[in-house]
DNA sequence: AATTTACCACTTTCTCCCACTTGTTGAAAA
DNA sequence: TTTTCAACAAGTGGGAGAAAGTGGTAAATT
């Protein structure tokens, strides 16, 4: 699967279905338009996952020897709330409630993909995680990447 | 079996009996569907198996030696309060008075599915576990997982 | 006999499926 | 060249059936 790209405003309809965009679609294989998996993110937003890259990054956790407390506690914090979702006949899906609960999803929604993950937002606060620090967007790039070395690397100033 | 995944909340009814959401019951194959075994966790939870996971278990357990007395106490330690349940018709479980009591659960329970097992939790408790810490789930996760060598590995953060 | 457990019946809520409306694109004819 | 119609895709809404939630009674166990 290709790195994800794109950010699409959706609405939902009255039982809380959200449609999943045409365009996101089409950026996954056929096998991969079905099944996600969703979780809590860091901040008040959630990830969601095609299945198979989940799968992925899940299948090196479970094998984690639970005996030991720190690889439990590990765990449950990274799982955070997983669940997976499917699309219906109609290219929505239905969210967990307490998941959009978390996110302060009510009508409008924010998916906003990159890399290998769909961030779901609530409209109001991607507006504000963005707002936030917008001036400080060029301070913010220097110190994530200002150390980086420069080898081939596309300017994207 | 395939790695379980899911978090569902679930309330108890006034004889205590417990649930079990069909999603969680899908994922598991029929005969699987019926029978599970309940211990204490070594949180403020318990951990529910399928009976054939519990065997799995259960016989690793058994080949310590039992002339160590470490082992001979892990051994009673481990099983103390493992007990089978079985769903009953309307798809419900009834937890033993002793393990409800030493997870602290009510009224609301969380199930909690990873890897083998379901962990069941009182809503309070599973809150507080999922709080404490919350911040240095970065640090955590570099000792957990920063050994690993990473082949492949998907990026989650 | 009292308490606990198993079983059954019913209401409400939710989820999945199907059908319809709206919008878009492309081609053909005026 | 413009307009209209057709065909398809996208988006919306509703309804049937399944699952969740509630309660009660019979049976069993102590």
């Amino acid at each position: 699967m290709g790195a994800l790209i794109g950010e699409y405003e959706c609405k939902l309809d009255e039982k809380g279905r959200l449609m999943v965009p045409s365009g996101l679609k089409k950026q996954l294989p056929a096998k991969e338009q079905k099944k996600f998996v969703v979780n809590r993110g860091f901040e008040k937003q959630l990830n969601m996952y095609p299945q198979k890259e989940w799968e992925k990054i899940s299948s090196q956790i479970n094998e984690l020897n639970l005996f030991v407390k720190q690889n439990r506690e590990f765990v449950r914090k990274f799982n955070n709330g997983a669940t997976e979702v499917e699309v219906d006949g109609s290219g929505r899906i239905l969210l967990p409630k307490t998941l959009m609960q978390y996110a302060g999803i009510d009508k409008e929604a924010i998916l906003f993909a990159h890399s290998n993950r769909i961030e779901i937002w609530s409209k109001a606060e991607y507006d504000k995680f963005m707002k936030e620090g917008a001036d400080d967007f060029a301070a913010l790039a220097e110190q994530v990447m200002g150390n980086i070395p420069n080898k081939g690397k596309a300017d994207v100033s």
